[in-house]
DNA sequence: TGCTTTTTGTCACCTGGGTGACACATAAAA
DNA sequence: TTTTATGTGTCACCCAGGTGACAAAAAGCA
C-alpha cells in the first residue's frame, strides 16, 4: 500500500519549487494540481506527442529520454524531485520533444500550463507562451538536434546539420534548397564535432548520391534525401 | 563604406522578428534598440561573463560558439537575420553559456532585456525572469552539457554526466557527496552515448584513481576531482 | 535458504573516425 | 596578371570505443 503524500505550502518549500512564488500563489496553484502516483517504467508522455501537461515532480525520479531512428536509447536526463518538466506545455505549437518514465516509482503533480502561468505571474496564457517560442524555442531545436547527435554516425550528424541550416539558411531554387551562406568544410566539421578531413570525405559520398549538389562554394541540398540519410521520418511519408 | 540600414516596423515584419507583436509594440521596442554594426570575426560577448543585453540580428550570419578545455572549438549554432540571441540575459542570474561573433559582417540590435519583456509583455521583468529560471533555466544546463560532450572523450562525458547527478541528486557525506539513485553501468552507458562495457572499465578506473567509491549500489563522488576530470575550472581554483 | 535474474568485470577483435602530410584548386590581394 | 592565402581531396596510419561472449558477483524472489 501506498501512502498519498502531503501537498502543501511546506512541502513545495522543502522542495524548493517555486521558489519566488509567495505562499498565496503556492496554495492556489496546489489547489489545481492533480497529483498521481506512477509506477517504475510507466510512460508518463512520449515524444511527438502535442502537449498539455506541466508536470512537477514530488518524489522518486523520472526520465527524460528518446528512442533514435536505430532504436537505440538516449537518456537526455533524470528529473530529481522539486523539478517541473514538461515543460514544452508552455508552449503550445509545440510537440513533446522527449519521452517521458518513471525511472522509479513517483509521485507526480501535474497542471494546466495556462493556470501555471496565469497564477504565477499576472498575464495573459498566450502572450506568454508566444513569450516563450519566440525567444526559447530556438533553444529547444538546439537540444534537439544534440540529443540526436549522441546516437548518429559522422554521416548522419552531417544530415542533421544541414538540415538546420537550410531551414534557417534555405532559399528555394530550382535544383533543391540553396543555403545563402558560405560554409567551409571546417566549419562544419566544428558543428558536428569531426575532423576536416571526414567532413571532406563524406561531403564528397552526399554529393554522389545526389544528395547535395555544389555551385562554387554554396551548397544547394535536397531535404528530403537528408532527412533520410539522418534516419528521420521523411515529410509526408 | 557601409550603408546603415533602416529598421522599422516594416523591416522587423519581413525579418519575422516578433510576430506576435503588435505594431505599437514593435515600434516602442525599436526605439530603444541600439543598432550596430559588427565586423566579420568581432567577439559581441564571452561565455562567462554577466548578460546584460537582448540581440536582434538584423543582417548577416552571427556565430554561437565554445572553446572546449583543450582548445578545441565547438560551434553551436549559427544564427539568420531575425533570430534574437544573447537569451541569457532574460534570466539575470545566469552567465552568458557561449561566445558569440560575427561569422560574417552583421548589423546587430541591442536592447535591455528589461525593456524587451516590459514592452512585449506587461508584466514586471523580474517575476518574468524568475520564471524563466525555474522552468527553461535547467534546459540551459542540459544544453551546456550536451555541447560540451561534443569534443570530450568518454571519461570526461562520463565525469560530466556524473557531476550533473551530484548536483540534483547529491546528499553530503563523509566520504564526498552520496548520490541517492541506484544506476546501473548500462544507464550511465545511455546517459553518455557510450556501450555499457566501457563504462564499466572507466568506472573501474575512476574508482582507482579515487575520484568515485562505491558502496554496494551507491555511488559516492568527489565533485572537485570530477570536474578536474571534466576539464572544467575547479572551484575555488 | 536456495534459485533466478540482473549487473559487473574482462576478454579478443573490429571499425569509425582522428592525425599528419602533401598536392591541387580556388579566391583574394597586390 | 602574378602572388599569396585559404580551402579541398586523398592518402597511410593509429586509437578510442563498439561488439560479442562468457564467467563471476549481486540482488531479488520463493
Amino acid at each position: 500500500m501506498v501512502r498519498t503524500p502531503i501537498l502543501n505550502v511546506a512541502t513545495v518549500r522543502r522542495l524548493k519549487a517555486f521558489a519566488w512564488a509567495t505562499d498565496r500563489q503556492v496554495e492556489r496553484l496546489l489547489s489545481h494540481m492533480r497529483l498521481q502516483y506512477v509506477e517504475k517504467r510507466t510512460v508518463l508522455f512520449n515524444e511527438g506527442v502535442s502537449s498539455d501537461s506541466l508536470y512537477l515532480l514530488v518524489s522518486g525520479v523520472a526520465k527524460l529520454s528518446l528512442r533514435s531512428p536505430d532504436d537505440e536509447r538516449v537518456l537526455v536526463s533524470l528529473v530529481a524531485p522539486g523539478e517541473l518538466f514538461g515543460i514544452t506545455s508552455l508552449m503550445p505549437g509545440m510537440h513533446r520533444a522527449f519521452r517521458s518514465e518513471a525511472f522509479s516509482d513517483c509521485w507526480v503533480g501535474a497542471v494546466h500550463p495556462e493556470v501555471f502561468v496565469t497564477t504565477l505571474l499576472d498575464c495573459p496564457f498566450a502572450e506568454f507562451s508566444a513569450m516563450m517560442e519566440g525567444t526559447v524555442g530556438r533553444w529547444f531545436a538546439l537540444l534537439y538536434r544534440y540529443t540526436r547527435f549522441q546516437s548518429s554516425s559522422l554521416r548522419q550528424k552531417l544530415a542533421l546539420a544541414l538540415l538546420e541550416l537550410a531551414q534557417k539558411f534555405g532559399a528555394r531554387d530550382a535544383r533543391g534548397t540553396l543555403l545563402i551562406l558560405k560554409l567551409t568544410h571546417e566549419d562544419l566539421a566544428d558543428l558536428v564535432g569531426a575532423s576536416r578531413q571526414k567532413v571532406t570525405e563524406h561531403m564528397k559520398e552526399l554529393e554522389r548520391q545526389q544528395v547535395l549538389l555544389r555551385d562554387r562554394r554554396r551548397l544547394i541540398v535536397h531535404p528530403d534525401r537528408l532527412r533520410e540519410t539522418a534516419g528521420l521520418p521523411v515529410e509526408g511519408k
